[in-house]
DNA sequence: CAAACGATAACGTCATGGCC
DNA sequence: GGCCATGACGTTATCGTTTG
């Protein structure tokens, strides 16, 4: 499979399959790189993932170097047009895997500077230096746990960039995404992990009915505030207005006594 | 065979955006 | 506004491979 991008300029980066079916824009603001990467790979994932979740088996831990692998996933010996094309591939295998992509090393060539080689890896990715500084107000939560999962990219002569490297395996629990099949696809992958993903999604869906109940329960309170602000208003007015009539007719009455009097 | 180049890992710096 | 979390990427060192 060959993934290519037209456009130099960064602003207008398309995505062609060039298996035919798609092209997209990037750049494109009214666009998520979600439904971006829906519009050019929907087709391939859902036929993965009916292949993958069909028949049962466990997904090999350890997959050829050149394989019959499904199209949605990276190979040692894939091209792209352009490293823009690599990483847009790659950051929609990690979504529909279920991890998030890191741009990682850039290999420059020593003789004019210009990139030749890429790493993209899971932000898992190695391990993060412990912080020298004496205090630390705020301790940041552990992002990176040794994940080795990346590919490699290199610039060939032709100009193209080829996978030369593909670790598939990653050493965390891969998150939950919503969609078809997915999530059998990511149990059967972490068999382990099954109960406990099925647990924390539990507690979720459970938290979530929890705080929709309490946002129902606050925006009542504040209809019922708002009604009482009203009707402490419309008093208010009626009261002001009275003051005001008794006075008018306070004024009359005294005008009548002085008219009077004269 | 030596120099040039590539691959890889470890570590550090910087920029950016969010939180308090 | 300062601090923190995070990603991007540079620097350096070491070792393997390629090339003249």
């Amino acid at each position: 499979m060959e993934f290519g991008i037209d456009g130099s300029t960064n602003d207008e980066i398309e995505a062609n399959a060039t298996m035919g079916e798609v092209s997209s824009s990037i750049a494109d603001e009214n666009k998520t790189d979600d439904s971006l990467f829906d519009l050019v790979y929907k087709q391939d994932q859902d036929d993965n993932i009916t292949q993958d979740s069909s028949g049962g088996d466990t997904i090999p831990s350890a997959i050829p170097a050149v394989s019959v692998v499904p199209a949605d996933e990276p190979y040692v010996g894939q091209e792209f047009d352009s490293e823009a094309a690599a990483h847009v591939f790659y950051n929609a295998y990690a979504t529909s895997v279920g991890f998030i992509m890191r741009v990682s090393k850039l290999s420059r060539s020593r003789r004019d500077g210009t990139a030749i080689g890429r790493s993209l890896v899971c932000n898992k990715e190695g391990y993060r230096i412990p912080d020298k500084r004496e205090k630390i107000v705020r301790q940041r939560t552990e992002t990176r746990v040794g994940c080795r999962a990346m590919i490699m990219l290199r610039k060939v002569t032709s100009g193209k960039w080829v996978v030369t490297k593909f670790v598939k395996e990653h050493t965390h629990p891969l998150a939950l995404l919503p969609g078809k099949g997915r999530k059998g696809f990511i149990y059967e992958q972490y068999p382990n992990e099954h109960d406990k993903i099925r647990e924390l999604s539990q507690q979720l869906a459970l938290e979530k009915r929890r705080s929709a109940t309490y946002k129902r329960h606050l925006e009542l309170l504040f209809e019922h505030i708002d009604e009482h602000n009203d009707s402490l208003s419309k008093r208010i007015q009626h009261i002001v207005d009275n003051v005001k009539e008794m006075e008018t007719k306070e004024q009359e009455s005294h005008r009548s006594i002085q008219l009077l009097t004269n």
